[in-house]
DNA sequence: TATTGTGAATTTTTTCACAGCC
DNA sequence: GGCTGTGAAAAAATTCACAATA
């Protein structure tokens, strides 16, 4: 998978695409509080980072800030998000409604970044056809008829890790390019579907470690 | 924070740090499986990644491997594990007993990783005193005994990002060291805390800027 | 023969310093 | 004066190639 490129053909580092949605989220925060213009230091303070790095990062995109006063907040977080391609709501399916894809389905964060939960999907009998907040539960065997008629385009899988793969296996038969996987168990996609994983246990042993080094 | 060092006095890379747990999945996996050794390039696949990069990790830790055979399965899992002071329980509580920190609460996972949820903690009198699958919920404000009492090491935090800050300054002065959060929010800590951000919405949207690059 | 362990080369990322501009 | 944009320097991470050895 390349790179994007910047306007003068440059490639832009994998570690400034990981920032640029945690500024788009406080740039829309500053927004809510009436501010209209953010200084590098004070924006990158709130995203756990620095100006200089904050400044490199956004000047891959292009030039968005004032010399002497700051970036302007509304057309920064614009930029962001158009150059993200998140300026468009998109349909998402949850695939595993257990207590974690529950919870996600109840999750208010992503409807507030544009991403709608369309439906969810089970293989248990007792799930199938009830609703979870407004939100059909489909039996899994109807994942491709389902995926079309929603235009799903990313899928969040949540079942247990001895069916994950061959659930994304069946996601990617579908059509389906854009894969988040809970269960804890590195997926093999082909080249032209990314897949992102969150470990829960993993997440927990880093942490741990570094807490082991505190001392 | 130093890194920590090896026996030559050489300093890890964070990013391998962030590999190791993943190796210890899979090498735990082939145990169970009957497996007794493994060559860097078969267990590098499993954990996504290659065998070069397998072999320098685990080089940072000491030589465990046999030149022409590979890795003994059993002996690598124990020194990853020993190495990043995985090899006893750890008590766990999780703050905000909302349907994600329900979930977590019910996640089989931590408990096979050696985490023992201990305690789950809100602040809603609806919830207080009951129990969550033989977990007691208590009071927020209890939260500076129960954490002495039931010597935990590690906080989960899942309340809404309004009072993630709030709830992390106060495990903070109960003596606290490690937090997971789980609220969109940086969390602000002193040098001698350990803080680590899951971001689902976030996760989100860098799979979504992944997925755009591909066509 | 097969596979590890590692120094060296390469690539990526971060940090720095300061010219350029408001 | 204050803050951005960026080339250059430094640091970190990855890849490579091959000597060492079971």
């Amino acid at each position: 998978m390349d790179k994007k490129k910047t306007s003068k053909g440059k490639k832009i580092p994998k570690a400034t695409i990981i920032r640029l949605p945690v500024y788009l989220h406080y740039l829309t925060e500053l927004a809510q509080k009436g501010i209209s213009v953010v200084p590098s230091h004070d924006l990158a303070e709130l995203a756990g980072g620095n100006g200089p790095q904050l400044r490199k990062d956004l000047s891959y995109l292009g030039e968005f800030g004032t010399r002497g006063v700051g970036y302007n907040v509304g057309r920064l977080a614009h930029h962001i998000s158009k150059f993200m391609g998140l300026n468009k709501e998109q349909s998402v399916a949850i695939i595993g409604v257990g207590k974690l894809g529950m919870a996600l389905i109840n999750y208010k964060g992503f409807a507030e970044k544009g991403f709608k939960i369309c439906a969810g999907f089970d293989n248990n009998s007792q799930m199938i056809g009830k609703k979870v907040d407004d939100l059909v539960i489909y039996d899994v065997r109807d994942l491709g008829k389902i995926i079309k008629e929603k235009d799903i385009e990313i899928c969040i899988i949540t079942v247990a890790a001895s069916e994950a793969q061959s659930i994304a296996d069946k996601l990617i038969s579908c059509g389906i390019k854009a894969i988040l996987n809970f269960a804890p168990i590195f997926l093999k996609v082909p080249d032209d579907v990314v897949a992102c994983q969150i470990d829960l246990s993993i997440e927990l042993q880093i942490l741990s470690f570094y807490r082991t080094l505190l001392k």
